[in-house]
DNA sequence: GATATGACTAGAC
DNA sequence: GGTCTAGCCATAT
């Protein structure tokens, strides 16, 4: 069935797309909440798919820590920080400093 | 079709 | 308490 390959990466672009302006999230939650927790890595690929879309907000989501581990997959150097940063995100060193506070998980939240 | 890789994470040492 | 290893699953070669 290869509807349900495409199918989880179209729920990954969903949720990259729900997560609030200002807020991020992590690879990991997005995958635990698709269920397939232990798939984080997928959703990084998925995100990777998703970044030739830019209805998606990939500089949203950053891995377990709030570091922009994606941000060489973006132009420039420092394009994602720069949009993060335009959202009301903290960020320095390439790394989100208030991490927790603004951590959006779609778990909880959806 | 098998091997290697990757925008990760959790556990072990 | 920091570093390394292994597991995970889909894509690419």
């Amino acid at each position: 069935m290869s509807s349900n390959n495409q199918d989880f990466f179209k729920r990954v672009h969903q949720v990259a797309t729900l997560i609030p302006v200002g807020r991020v999230t992590s690879y990991g939650a997005i995958a635990q909440y698709l269920g397939t927790k232990s798939s984080a890595r997928v959703v990084g690929w998925a995100m990777n798919a998703a970044h030739g879309d830019l209805s998606i907000p990939a500089h949203r989501v950053v891995n377990r820590v709030g570091l922009l581990s994606g941000k060489h997959h973006f132009e420039g150097t420092n394009l994602m920080q720069q949009l993060l940063e335009n959202e009301g995100v903290v960020v320095k060193e390439n790394k989100i400093q208030n991490f927790k506070e603004i951590y959006w998980d779609p778990c909880k939240e959806l």
